[in-house]
RNA sequence: GCCGGAGUGGCGAAAUUGGUUUACGCGCACGACUCAAAAUCGUGUAGAGGAAACUCUGUGUGGGUUCGAGUCCCACCUCCGGCACCA
């Protein structure tokens, strides 16, 4: 544990990091030097956090890594004089908000007060510039007015829709889920398998936007670079959840004892092994297999095996590793329609209900899943691609035993196949609808209502918001129905088309719903007409720069896109994209290199570290730790490299500044605008770690240097300022200036000190390094290699041997290659 | 299985994008100051050999391209993240 002791041999101030960042906090919040305003003559910065839930248990060291390196970049742009807007909010709707509120027995709107209060202390006790002024909460009536209102747009184009599909149940929070929300199987909330429950949903049509959605991850300016300057690694993630794949849908017709025109339609994306085709197979939730049912001879059978499937849970089901199984629908056959060929018919475990058609086309010498089917059953195993070894083989190569299409490649003759076997070719994804209501409390109403007589009527717009009723009881009922349900005054109300009676839809949105689209309420925060003004839309989108967390890749950030887009095409936002610029966090792990949780014991709350350090250390240390994307474990112990380089900082105020005017050596500005240069390019770039290395250079090369102008310890103080905002601003102000350190204008490197009058030039024989002198810059190739064979320490390696030849790289080396 | 990313000192990491590997920081050792300690400052800190100057080896492993490779190419190993019977 770091102590902070008087130095009896000096009579410095002390740094004293408690009074210090508790008088600057005060003074900016009185002075409101953060505060955002639309001023349209300046060009915007709009830097964004994900902004957080407020859980129960607070911040821990983590949290934070991302907002202090978008206040870093805020602060950056602000004194380089653009109009910056960084918010802040509170996304406080959803199950950890409800079950925490259940847990301890508490309303939600009473536990997400007292939590948002507490984030809100943590998180100004480390300095941040954000303006509150503009914060926004999705669990405010004036903020899901707003998102209701989405909602009911949604609504009028068809996108948002009731089902009746079986969905994703989780037993213990008892409420759908989303194919989002649902982690290997398990609920992503509390790890419950998750299980299928059929139910009334309200739906919304993502997939419509499935194919937008992938192609404008690829979007490139006319200059080549792409529009979404994202890590290719998050791109990648959302290409493979969108999941698009190109085929075929072939129909196979099914024979059998009183059936006629009964067909099966199977999609495949290898029509060119039509020929190959042994059996096909359905899902076993298949909406074909009940009429099919009664046409078979072993119904019981099929019967059992049915029932037997739907006591599994998913995960079980579609285990990847576990054998299959499947039953044969005994008595009819399918018709290939490439060669007339009788196939048997079978249900299986292994086919999917939801993708593609439910139904597949088996081709076991060229797919491993049938492969391993067909050896368990004893099926036919047919080959139609040539081949050595042993099957199944996937690959592509040439057609054999396929009629008239033997000897073309299996790769060309795709669409071929699908014409000739009468099919289409068709694109499918693996994204699925968005499934969108909750059977819970701390949401918000969907906005419709259930007319006996008009059916579904959505809730005027000039209603809105449909609030949520306080209740004494808001656990959930596990009966699919929501704890809403139960408040009759708030359910029954008159129909808005008919004025007869009917009553509201009692589910509510989930969690991601407020989070969709929040950034742009930042813009226009308490705009009570619009969701936000349009001529403030235009000059704040997009976000410029986005930081959080990488996990929500497929949720958070595909679900902003959709509604984005969606806005796009209605006409309120004027951007086909939401966030131009993407950066994800690395976590810090705790001391053992696990996650940070109480479960572990290793959580490392902020506030202790702010009390002994300071937050201005806490910034400095995150900021240093590594590469910002990258995960790195939690060193209390190396904090003191980021508190010993505050201090050198503010020893080098009271030891080393001399007079204005008075002559400090050339090396200085060197020192100085070199370290402008690679501080304004490392922030600009995110690399907070090589900027504060660059700091810590410059201020152990200065202090050997021993003395500085004010003016040029203005010039680090500003280049160290966004990292350690309130010592640099104590010492600013030290040196006499009224004006805030954090309004002052960025500085620029002077280019007649950032070049050097000698560079150090390598020698090297054969490629290794024997020595080295020094150079003007720009020397010449000739004098260079003279300068270099005559070095004294060379000749002992050239003098017994032959030159070949001698590389030369200008400011940089000699190469001398001997024979 | 598929898709991403990463392997450099005791530790976190840096490397001008093909040109002195280990900057900066932590830790450790020794020294200065001190009655002593803390703090601070200074010196050292990849491995092997050598009294030393110095030499050799060294960026996960094995090959390759090149005057020159942590960086590029091929094959492999390990770890992390994501998806996973998607036909």
């Amino acid at each position: 544990m770091y102590m902070k002791k008087d130095s009896p041999k000096t009579s410095l101030v002390a740094y004293d990091h408690v009074s210090i960042e508790k008088k600057w906090q005060n003074q900016w919040a009185s002075s409101k030097i953060y505060k955002t305003t639309d001023d349209t003559t300046k060009e915007k910065f709009y830097v964004l956090d994900m902004f957080p839930y407020p859980s129960g248990e607070g911040l821990h060291v983590g949290h934070p890594k991302g907002y202090i390196a978008t206040d870093i970049i805020s602060r950056m742009k602000r004194m380089q004089g653009k109009n910056v807007l960084h918010p802040m909010g509170f996304d406080a709707f959803g199950l950890p908000a409800e079950n925490y509120a259940i847990k301890t027995q508490t309303h939600p709107e009473v536990a997400v007060k007292t939590n948002v209060a507490r984030y809100k202390k943590q998180l100004e006790i480390l300095g941040f510039d954000y303006d509150w002024s503009r914060e926004v909460n999705t669990t405010d009536p004036n903020y899901y007015r707003w998102t209701q209102w989405i909602f009911l747009q949604l609504y009028k184009k068809g996108l948002a829709f009731e089902s009746y599909e079986p969905i994703n149940w989780c037993p213990v929070d008892k409420t759908g889920l989303a194919n989002e929300d649902i982690e290997n199987g398990r609920c992503e909330r509390c790890g419950t398998l998750v299980e299928k429950k059929p139910m009334r949903q309200w739906v919304l049509k993502i997939t419509d936007y499935a194919e937008r959605l992938l192609a404008d991850l690829d979007v490139t300016a006319a200059d080549g670079t792409p529009v979404l300057d994202w890590p290719t690694s998050i791109k990648e993630l959302q290409r493979n959840w969108i999941g698009r794949s190109e085929g075929a849908e072939i129909t196979f017709k099914i024979e059998g004892s009183g059936l006629a025109h009964t067909e099966i339609k199977v999609f495949t994306t290898r029509p060119d092994t039509l020929f190959g085709v042994t059996y096909v197979v359905l899902s076993p939730e298949h909406a074909l297999v009940t009429e099919l049912l009664s046409h078979i001879r072993n119904t019981e059978e099929v019967n059992a095996y049915i029932s037997e499937i739907k006591n599994k849970s998913d995960i079980e089901r579609t285990d990847a590793t576990k054998e299959k199984t499947g039953v044969e629908l005994k008595g009819i056959t399918a018709i290939n329609p490439v060669n007339n060929e009788n196939v048997s018919v079978w249900i299986a475990d292994y086919v999917l209900a939801d993708y593609g058609t439910g139904a597949v086309m088996a081709v076991p010498a060229h797919d491993a899943r049938d492969f391993q089917f067909a050896q368990k059953y004893n099926l036919k195993i047919q080959p139609v691609i040539s081949h050595e070894g042993s099957l199944p083989v996937i690959t592509h190569g040439t057609l054999i035993n396929s009629g008239k299409f033997d000897g073309t490649s299996s790769e060309e003759a795709r669409k071929d196949m699908t014409s000739f076997a009468g099919g289409t070719w068709v694109t499918k994804y693996k994204l699925r609808d968005w499934v969108f209501s909750r059977q819970r409390y701390w949401g918000e109403p969907i906005p419709v209502i259930h007319c006996g007589k008009c059916g579904v009527v959505p809730v005027p717009e000039s209603d809105l918001p449909v609030r949520l009723p306080n209740v004494t009881s808001y656990e959930p009922t596990g009966t699919g129905e929501s704890p809403l349900a139960a408040i009759s005054e708030w359910v029954n109300v008159p129909c808005p088309t008919c004025q007869g009676p009917a009553k509201r839809e009692t589910n509510t949105m989930p969690q991601w719903a407020g989070s969709s689209w929040y950034y742009l309420r930042y813009e226009d925060p308490h705009n009570t007409n619009a969701l936000v003004d349009s001529a403030k839309e235009k000059y704040w989108s997009p976000v410029d720069l986005y930081v959080g967390g990488a996990e929500h890749a497929t949720r958070h950030l595909i679900y902003a896109r959709f509604w984005h887009k969606f806005l796009f095409d209605i006409g309120v936002v004027s951007t086909n994209e939401p966030f131009t610029k993407l950066q994800h966090v690395g976590l810090i792990m705790g001391e053992d290199g696990r996650k940070m949780s109480k479960r572990f014991g290793n959580v490392v709350n902020p506030d202790d570290i702010v009390g002994t350090y300071g937050a201005d250390t806490l910034r400095v240390y995150e900021m240093f730790m590594g590469p910002f994307d990258q995960q790195i474990a939690w060193n209390t112990s190396s904090i003191i490299g980021a508190r010993r380089f505050i201090e050198k900082i503010w020893r080098m105020r009271q030891t080393l500044i001399v007079e204005d005017g008075a002559t400090v050596p050339d090396s200085v500005h060197k020192v100085i605008h070199k370290t402008v240069q690679k501080v304004s390019e490392d922030i600009e770039h995110l690399h907070f770690n090589t900027a504060i290395s660059s700091l810590m250079i410059a201020a152990n090369e200065l202090e050997k240097i021993g003395s500085l102008s004010k003016t040029q310890f203005e010039i680090l103080l500003k280049l160290l300022a966004p990292f350690a905002p309130h010592v640099t601003e104590e010492l600013f102000a030290s040196l006499g200036n009224t004006q805030s350190i954090h309004t002052a204008p960025w500085p620029i490197p002077d280019p007649q000190f950032l070049t050097s009058d000698a560079v150090t030039i390598i020698i090297q024989v054969n490629g290794k390094v024997r020595g080295s002198f020094s150079a003007p810059p720009g020397t010449s190739k000739e004098e260079l290699e003279r300068s270099a064979r005559q070095a004294p320490d060379i000749s002992k390696w050239i003098e017994n041997g032959k030159i070949a030849k001698v590389i030369v790289v200008p400011n940089r080396l000699v190469n001398i290659v001997m024979t």
